[in-house]
DNA sequence: ATAACTAGACTACACTTGTAGGAAGGTGCT
DNA sequence: AGCACCTTCCTACAAGTGTAGTCTAGTTAT
């Protein structure tokens, strides 16, 4: 529930779900994980690692010559956080907005639409 | 439906929010709408502006030495653009995610639930 | 051991963004 | 007609971002 007071960008972004998938994990891992889906030098990579780091949103393991990464704030929060100040930013807050509009715009399959129903369902109860 | 193909930043956003709401108007009308919310200097919003009309999201007339700029995209199109970005960034795509997060944390009132159930019910017909 | 390689640290560089100042020309009041 | 002011244009500048290269010290293969 902590607040994350510090912005990703983009391309962290992309360096933070893996490390939220799985860590500690060295920066060559990494850029293993990362090659299939960006175009990214490994030299790109290790640059977002360090910003990271700088930003306390990665920790190290410094052990043995082997340094590792780790998170040091939860997807949650910062999911939760940027989901925040999108909705400010498009939709004046309101989440209301935001699936209204989705809604109306047909970008929900049938399926999509029943779960929905099922996840508000258990809410409700 | 059309693509909108630049970015509009975090500032940029709430005097576009202006202009869709009202246009055409002049700079100075946009300058009074903002003065409550914000603390910006004429000069910002000028320059604002200005990066949106090089940008080609805003228009200008010129007529009569009075400049008056409108929007040359809808804000449905720059809504969606920026919802499917974010949704990618943060969510891998999944508006399935979001909600399920958002349904889960219980950032809902009952209201916006029954709310919501009614838009999917209106849906499935 | 020595040459080659590698991981991390530091540096680079252009572009965007937030935030605004100064110059230049038109408009209105006196 | 002159002064003041507004409007637009151009310029500025620091921080953040995307993207990557160089330097240095440790690791590995021969």
């Amino acid at each position: 529930m902590n607040e994350v007071t510090c912005k990703i960008s983009d391309a962290e972004w992309q360096v933070m779900k893996v490390l939220w998938a799985e860590s500690p994990i060295t920066a060559t891992q990494v850029i293993e994980y990362l090659k299939p889906e960006t175009h990214w030098s490994p030299k790109t990579i290790h640059t977002l690692i360090g910003r990271l780091v700088k930003k306390q949103v990665l920790g190290v393991n410094k052990n043995s010559n082997l340094f590792q990464y780790y998170p040091l704030v939860s997807k949650d929060d910062c999911m939760r956080d940027e989901t925040k100040s999108f909705l400010h930013k498009v939709y004046d807050g309101s989440l209301h907005l935001l699936l209204a509009n989705f809604v109306k715009n047909e970008s929900l399959s049938p399926r999509d639409i029943e779960e929905l129903r099922n996840l508000l369902d258990e809410r409700i109860k």
